[in-house]
RNA sequence: CGGGACGUGGCGCAGUCCGGUAGCGCACCUGCUUUGGGAGCAGGGGGUCCCCGGUUCGAAUCCGGGCGUCCCGACCA
């Protein structure tokens, strides 16, 4: 007999577990188109939280939202070249429509650059026209040969910020804010710490003059690329005629910057939290932060049912967000196990044993070092201490990552045996010396199946800066961050 | 796109080698008893065996061709 009702440990095959969990805490399901997925309730409900979070974040900064076109003319996207070289080989191309086929074909959007710059070059006449601090909410398509839930799926969602300035300085400036914002957004509310830094130039995006990333290390020792900022240039100013008159009376092209984070964070966040027991979010992202059982007992159990609904009622006017599970279907146990492998933070058990006693019985989804599981709390105390709970619990979610991330960092190697030696061993982040060359980056990628996530910013460098490149040839010109990666 | 595995009620699987009325566990429905860590008993419903074609009196099973999913790789803002 198949024991279906325990997820496949992570020790035993991570890749299984992240499947399994995601399938069955009901985040998301395969679709009947290839490679797409269905974001079910409970998941899209921790992106709706993500984008409440960020959208707040890009509008205390000046951002606005708008909408452009899913369909981008093809000749749009063969302006840039370097942009068209890196595109091309995902496009998905609408080629017919009407009943007919069209003069143009018409590419849904990879990303928007091309569409979005096409139409700041009609508005922008002045440098009194600039900054444009536009972001938008939308799906976007890549045709990737290889998918998985939530990390690469044909079809995402994401928020794509695309901005133009009339200095590159600016432009700059602006790249860096946004980088800043997501890892703030990442360790503030995905309870994920990434390492923030430059791309090398095999890594950036396709059409940017600079990258720069967020990296996140998931509890396999893989890097996950949770978020990008980029600094354009006047690249697609140029290819889209996007010009302004300076104050001198020149003119000009505009600079431009992009960045986005998709619904892969979601799946960042299963990878860095969720246990062999299911799902954990983080109380910050959580659709519902705490879940009632009550524990209902044949007879009387309409005390117990009253007493849920005020202690409901009296923890949403705190703030949070409680659900009420009082099916009579299930048994109180199987409630407990649906709701840990769905990572609720919180649970309340509310039986005819509390009522008696004035107290509740709190359970947290992840139990504190040296705590019992069960914690039966007075109940105005349990009540007006949840909030505090919450707070803490994501505090130390975020400890936890921290410290998980640092254990599995390590820096000062100095050649490429000792760079294979680390990964092989179960290294994360391995930092060395890099001379810059791209051949290097190649070498080790065979050898390693690792790439260069970051040139990473000034505080996460070690105390020292190699002296020489991993490769054993030349001189470092930066410290780099080796690892495998989605 | 290369290598490997898989595709049978909603889910997990057996049956395939060796062709002969499609099974098991869980889930689901009804009733009763239950309910503080995955309830028990009784009764019941549900399957074009991924698709197309071939062989055969007869195909889940054999043969050919597709499609899909997962893993590894290559590719990948």
């Amino acid at each position: 007999m198949a024991d279906d009702k325990k997820l496949t440990p992570r020790a035993e095959d991570f890749a299984t577990w992240y499947n399994e969990i995601v399938q069955r805490s009901e985040l998301a399901d395969y679709s009947p188109v290839k490679g797409s997925m269905v974001i079910r309730p409970w998941g899209y409900g921790i992106w709706e939280n993500m984008q409440r979070a960020l959208d707040d974040m890009f509008k205390a900064t000046g951002h606005e939202n708008a909408y452009f076109p899913l369909l981008i003319p093809m000749s749009f996207i063969e302006k840039e070249k370097a942009h068209i070289e890196g595109f091309a080989p995902e496009l998905a191309v609408v080629t017919h429509a009407g009943g007919k086929e069209l003069e143009e074909a018409y590419v849904i959007r990879p990303t928007s650059e091309t569409i979005i710059y096409s139409m700041y070059a009609k508005w922008v006449q002045s440098y009194r026209d600039l900054p444009i601090l536009i972001n938008q909410w939308a799906n976007v398509m890549r045709w990737e040969l290889r998918t998985r839930l939530f990390l690469r799926t044909t079809e995402f969602l994401w928020q794509e910020g695309h901005t133009a300035h009339a200095s590159a300085e600016e432009a700059e400036a602006e790249t860096l804010l946004i980088l800043g914002l997501y890892r703030k957004f990442m360790e503030e509310w995905i309870a994920m710490p990434p390492l923030t830094g430059l791309k090398s130039d095999s890594e950036k995006f396709a059409g940017a003059v600079r990258s720069y990333s967020c990296e996140a290390l998931m509890q396999d020792n893989k890097a996950l690329q949770a978020g990008t900022s980029h600094f354009l240039g006047q690249n697609f100013a140029k290819q889209f005629d996007l010009k302004f008159q300076s104050v001198e009376g020149q003119e000009e092209y505009a600079w431009n910057t992009s960045w986005g984070v998709s619904t892969r964070l979601v799946g960042g966040m299963v990878m860095s939290h969720g246990d062999d027991d299911g799902l954990v979010v983080p109380p910050r992202l959580a659709p519902a932060q705490a879940v009632i059982v009550p524990i209902l007992s044949g007879d009387d159990s309409a005390p117990v049912l009253a007493k849920t609904d005020e202690v409901a009622a009296r923890l949403r006017d705190l703030g949070v967000r409680v659900r009420v599970d009082a099916r009579d279907s299930l048994s109180s146990g199987a409630k407990y196990y649906e709701w840990e492998r769905k990572g609720v933070p919180y649970r309340i058990e509310i039986g005819p044993k509390d009522l008696a006693k004035g107290s509740l019985a709190l359970v947290r989804r992840v139990t504190p070092e040296g705590e019992k599981r069960k914690a039966f709390v007075p109940e105005d105390e349990a009540i007006a201490g949840l909030p505090g709970r919450l707070d803490a619990f994501q505090a130390e979610l975020l400890d936890a990552a921290r410290r998980r991330r640092d254990d599995a960092t390590v820096r000062g190697v100095s050649s490429v045996d000792e760079l294979a030696e680390a990964l092989d061993g179960g290294a994360g982040f391995v930092y060395t010396g890099w001379s810059g060359d791209a051949g290097v980056e190649g070498t080790v990628k065979e050898r390693c199946k690792a790439t260069i996530r970051c040139i990473p910013d000034e505080e996460f460098r070690s105390g020292e800066t190699p002296a020489k490149c991993v490769s054993g040839e030349g001189a470092a010109v930066h410290e780099v961050v080796w690892a495998r990666a989605y």
